[in-house]
DNA sequence: CCAAACTCTCAACAGACTCTGAACGTGCTG
DNA sequence: CAGCACGTTCAGAGTCTGTTGAGAGTTTGG
């Protein structure tokens, strides 16, 4: 479901994808953010225990673990600090429930470097794990998180977007929609992939919102400039450079 | 959590990043502090004991140590003299409970170069560390611990803040906030990051402090002058130079 | 030991944002 | 050309986020 972004690879000093670990015992959201993650680029593997976790992150050797706090074996924490006296270097990101400020202190007491919390976006954690691992100098050298698409610039780290050098004011949805239509140039994307992608995963409403927000979107990047959002009839939507 | 700021990294003589280790028997404070280092531009390490610190350090040869007066095997001080005898140019950094006066007198006299109590913040102990290395002649030339964005000039030293050259009376919480928003000036920052970063590890409160202060910090900063506070709704905050 | 400053909680308000529903276009297809 | 499906847009309700003022509790400094 989700699309490659060769344009914003992260490439690590040996030259191989850098390394992605993905701790949850739902499989459904393991599967589904192992499978993001490959597409954008990661060597991603995913475990459903604590045990596989570390197991697993002896022969990989992770560049990142995206791990639940959440373990039916061992607590998250546990198995993050078993992480860290395997391999110091690793980036961990967590993820919450929401407003759960215990897990957000133990987080932080236990060295998260960042935290997600449930329900979240693929694109959301995707955007997340770029900036750990880029800030961690797993990036291909490059000042900040931007990505271009013909005369249209977005500042994944500002959360700004610009056409012709104009600024656009975007809400976070908006923001989010665009970011992925950015990140997939000249592919069409389905409804039901955007929605699955953007939208939080529990999110019960139907495409029409995706309709709504490229709506919004054309108001505001293509008004009165040579379009680059486009529809194709019974697939999905494409941006791409303006002609 | 934590992030970079390449802008004001120190460097070694030798071009390589200054060693830091970290002592403390609490995981979670190693873990977290050595996070936190690494995002900052430290080749950190962690131990748990006096023993692993004193084997470490012979290995590593640091050239700051963070250090928790109280150890389970050997006495921090005990732990300090050691190094000290080992290379007499470390610095020394110590972690005490607070109002353990004993404590502060005691790492003083035994050559502790500066301390910092518990609970602390992130922020602080980065600080803290930079300022201690940077005297130790470790920083890129540089006068002073400045750091500018736009017209408005923080100096960490001082614990001063200008903007227009008008110098602006800040409390200590708002200028540990205003600090960590212009270390990562044009980068937007969730409330969740900045309150794990500017505020005590174990403070229990929620996002709303957060906002708080970006009010307060709103009536003296951009108080009638083009705003560089922006709030990115539904994401957070960045400071940036105003247009 | 008092006064002032500072930090944080609470509560009310304002406004932005998101999504639903319905009406309206537009392009296919028979 | 009629009918239908798909897509677009408008309008509005509800929710959520962010802002601000007032004040209690705590710490700091004289």
């Amino acid at each position: 479901m989700p699309t490659s972004q060769a344009s914003n690879r992260l490439i690590r000093p040996d030259g191989a994808q850098p390394r992605v670990l993905v701790v949850d015992d739902e499989a459904g959201i393991t599967d589904a953010l192992v499978s993001a993650l490959r597409f954008d680029g990661f060597d991603a593997r995913g475990a459903l225990t604590g045990r596989d976790a570390l197991a697993l992150a002896g022969r990989q050797q992770p560049d990142l673990v995206i791990l639940d706090v959440m373990l039916p074996d061992l607590d998250g924490l546990e198995v993050l600090h078993q992480l860290r006296i395997a391999s110091e270097h690793v980036c961990v990101l967590f993820l919450t429930a929401r407003d759960s400020v215990d897990d957000r202190i133990a987080g932080i007491s236990a060295g998260a470097d960042d935290y997600v919390t449930k329900p979240f976006s693929l694109q959301e954690v995707l955007a997340r794990s770029r900036g750990l691992l880029r800030r961690a100098g797993l990036a291909r050298g490059k000042v900040g998180n931007r990505i271009q698409v013909g005369d249209l610039m977005l500042d994944e780290d500002a959360h700004e977007a610009f056409r012709s050098g104009e600024r656009i004011e975007l809400t976070a949805t908006e923001f989010a929609l665009l970011s992925y239509l950015a990140h997939n140039a000249r592919r069409v994307l389905s409804k039901a992939q955007i929605l699955d992608q953007v939208w939080h995963y529990d999110f019960g409403g139907d495409a029409h919102v995706v309709e709504l927000y490229i709506s919004y979107l054309r108001k505001k990047i293509d008004a009165g400039r040579p379009a680059m959002i486009h529809t194709v009839r019974g697939v999905g939507y494409v941006l791409k450079p303006a002609a």
